[in-house]
DNA sequence: CACTTGACCTGTCCGC
DNA sequence: TGCGGACAGGTCAAGT
C-alpha cells in the first residue's frame, strides 16, 4: 500500500489529531506486528504524550515524551486510523470512514489516550509493523541506515539522481527507482507514473539513461511525489488516511491501472507487464525501450 | 559482488 | 456455488 505521499498524507493528518495527546493504554497481541513486550509497553509508551509525527521514507514516526519513539511501517495494506470518542460509526452511518466499527478483524494494535480517542492500527496481510525504541537509537537501526535521499528534499537534484542511480547501472531503472537504498520513498504507483513522464521504458538499464533524461526524471518524481500528496495518496485497494477517507490521486494517473486504456499523451493503448517483478504499466509508443548500446 | 526470485500473509477476483 | 490459481501498493533472505 502505502508509498511517500500516503504516508505523508497521514503524518498530515495524525499531526491535527494525536500530537499532545497522552497514551493511556495499548492492546496488541500479533508479535510480528509489534515485537516489543508488555515491559515496554508500560515504561515507555503508557502516560507518554505524542511530541510530534514524522516521516522518513516510508515510515512514520511518533516522538514521545518520555524520548521513546513509536515506528509504524504500513507495508502493503497497514492503515492507521484515528476515532475521537464519539466517532466510531459503522459503516452505513452518515459520519462513517471506509472502514467501519473498529477495532476489526485485520486491527493488529490499539492506542486508546486519555481523553477515550483511539489510534488503530489496522493491517490484513500482516506484513506492516509497528516499533518501540529510544529516538536517539532511530538513525542507527538497519532499516534507516540504508536508506537513500528523500527524494522531495530541498537538495534533491538531477545530479543527486544521477549519483544515486550509478549504485545499480546494470539493473532496469524501475528495480532501481524501488530500491529504497538509492532512493527513499517510491514504490510502484509513483515509479510507474514519473517513468511515464518523462518518456522512459521501465525496463531500460539505468546506465543508458542521458542526462537529459535523468533531468526528466527527476522533475516528474517530484511533480507525481507532490500532486499525489495534494490529492492525499492513492487508494488502489487498502489505503486511507487517518480520518480513514480515501486519495483522490489515482484519477489522476496516467498509467498506474490503466491498461487497456488510451495514453493520455498518444492515444496508444496502455500495457500492463512485469518488470523487476512487479506489475508495470507503460505506453509502448512514448516509452520505447532502447537496447544496449544505445543512450537515449 | 550484483542482481533476481521467493517468502512473508490475507483477501479478492477470474476462469473453469 | 465451489475451487484453484494469480495477483495485490513492500521488504528481506536466499538463490543464481
Amino acid at each position: 500500500m502505502p508509498e511517500l505521499p500516503e504516508v505523508e498524507t497521514i503524518r498530515l493528518g495524525l499531526t491535527k489529531l494525536i500530537v499532545g495527546k497522552t497514551i493511556k493504554s495499548v492492546i496488541f497481541d500479533w508479535p510480528k506486528s509489534f515485537p516489543n513486550n508488555a515491559k515496554d509497553v508500560d515504561n515507555f509508551m503508557i502516560d507518554s504524550t505524542i511530541s510530534g509525527v514524522r516521516r522518513r521514507a516510508k515510515v512514520l514516526i511518533m516522538d514521545l515524551s518520555t524520548d521513546y519513539s513509536l515506528l509504524t511501517h504500513l507495508k502493503m495494506t497497514g492503515q492507521l486510523v484515528y476515532r475521537s470518542k464519539n466517532l466510531n460509526f459503522g459503516a452505513g452511518h452518515p459520519g462513517a470512514s471506509l472502514v467501519g466499527q473498529l477495532p476489526d478483524k485485520s486491527t493488529r494494535i490499539t492506542i486508546t489516550f486519555t481523553d477515550n480517542a483511539k489510534l488503530y492500527f489496522n493491517d490484513q496481510r500482516k506484513f506492516g509493523w509497528m516499533k518501540l525504541l529510544p529516538t536517539i537509537e532511530i538513525d542507527s537501526i538497519d532499516f534507516f541506515k540504508k536508506l537513500g535521499p528523500e527524494p522531495l528534499s530541498a537538495d534533491f537534484s538531477w545530479l543527486t539522481l544521477k549519483h544515486r542511480l550509478s549504485r545499480r547501472p546494470n539493473s532496469v531503472v524501475k528495480a532501481v527507482l524501488l530500491d529504497q537504498s538509492v532512493i527513499a520513498g517510491i514504490g510502484n504507483i509513483y515509479a510507474d507514473e514519473a517513468l511515464w513522464g518523462a518518456k522512459i521504458h521501465p525496463a531500460t538499464p539505468a546506465k543508458l539513461l542521458s542526462d537529459f533524461k535523468l533531468k526528466k526524471l527527476q522533475a516528474e518524481i517530484t511533480y507525481v511525489l507532490k500532486l499525489s500528496i495534494e490529492k492525499g495518496g492513492s487508494s488502489d485497494r487498502n489505503y486511507i488516511n487517518a480520518e480513514g477517507k480515501k486519495g483522490s490521486y489515482l484519477s489522476f494517473a496516467r498509467v498506474f491501472r490503466r491498461e487497456g486504456l488510451p495514453c493520455p499523451r498518444c492515444d496508444h493503448i496502455i500495457m500492463k507487464t512485469r518488470v523487476a517483478g512487479r506489475g508495470t504499466h507503460y505506453c509502448p509508443h512514448c516509452q520505447v525501450l532502447k537496447k544496449l548500446g544505445s543512450r537515449i
